[in-house]
DNA sequence: GAGGTAAACTTTACACTGTAAACTTGCATT
DNA sequence: AATGCAAGTTTACAGTGTAAAGTTTACCTC
């Protein structure tokens, strides 16, 4: 029939549906990504993205290990620009991941929509456990020699990530898309004002 | 909107169907609620539950109002149950929150899945007040007179949303269903030990 | 090169979902 | 009693994920 040099074999599809469902995620948010708009949008059928990342499933864990990628980067970036006093660290990680959440709040709904076993089954552990290492990287240095910090890790990570998904629904108000977190962020950021730096022995 | 007193068929049809979706997410989880599943439990036509609450989301936000009910009692009991110095008051409501988490996991999520833009236009925000009252109570010893109390609130509130939320997704291992958070949580609360209660001048 | 084989996609089909409209039934007010 | 209306049902439809089978393309072996 169509004898046109159609190829078959799109080249890079698997590339091209993980760029799609980044798109589609912005335009329409968590709930408007799908296997056949996404398909659909990459110009192949409905049932090849299925065939590519094993179900919806799959498919939402490719983004996903994209959108930890960029998770890291936002936080690393927000760390470099700012302050380099520990607490001033600490601070930026926080602000970084307010920032992800307000800039790709979709993809950040995402990310965090696996449970842990869901997330380990799609091999996504260790883009995760990268992006944690950022958070964990600035906690160490209130961490006195040889005590867990695994505690402190707990605290920041769920005071900033409590604040995030409650910021996201709006429940502060509209997200201020210039200043993610407002002077809000700052004041809650001011529950690590009583951390003491270890001492190196 | 006001329970109709009058059943002119059913006869309790509204309720039924919210006590059905309540059990529907015990069993299958929120993805596993559907109108037409929950119209089947309640043996009646899969339109009905459409035509009681005007789509799905009506009827996850009829459920998600039983839902903060319960989650204020949670709260309330684990305050009443706990120390009464204003610090042992506090940790007790996060426990509470922890647990509800952890006892209605499905329910935990369909309640804090809406935000708070479609809360305000299914009626939410009401008993959604009512719930966070009760922290907001257990917050009100530690804020100076004439001070805003909301930087504190929110503080609290996201530290134990954070962390029941990443808990209850298993990334710091399964839950405990019978010491909610466990050890870790009570770690966590520690992040309050440096609150002062205010002089009441 | 010829032939075979596996991967990459398409086509087809099906069960399930939410929503809308038309239809039926039964209570209640006038 | 007649009419109106609320409560449910029936029917229909578009969209979804998934599975199976079919088709095309690339590659590998002989």
């Amino acid at each position: 029939m169509t004898t046109s040099a159609k190829p078959h074999h799109h080249g890079d599809l698997r590339n091209a549906l993980i760029r799609a469902g980044i798109d589609i995620l912005e335009d329409t948010g968590l709930s408007g990504l799908t296997l056949r708009k996404c398909a659909a949008r990459a110009g192949v059928s409905h049932a090849a993205p299925a065939h590519h990342f094993d179900g919806v499933a799959g498919l939402k864990a490719a983004i996903a290990e994209e959108g930890f990628r960029l998770f890291r980067n936002y936080m690393l970036d927000a760390r470099t620009n700012g302050p380099q006093d520990p607490l001033g660290r600490l601070n930026s990680i926080g602000r970084g991941y307010v920032r992800f959440g307000v800039d790709n709040p979709a993809l950040f709904g995402l990310i965090f929509s696996f449970d842990w076993v869901t997330s380990v089954q799609h091999g996504l552990q260790d883009d995760s456990a990268r992006a944690y290492q950022v958070l964990r990287d600035s906690c160490a240095p209130f961490v006195a020699p040889g005590e867990d910090p695994f505690v402190l890790e707990t605290q920041v990570w769920s005071l900033i990530h409590g604040f995030t998904t409650l910021y996201l629904s709006g429940r502060f108000g509209p997200p201020d898309a210039d200043h993610p977190g407002g002077v809000l962020l700052q004041g809650v950021l001011g529950l690590f004002a009583g951390l003491q730096v270890a001492s190196k022995t």
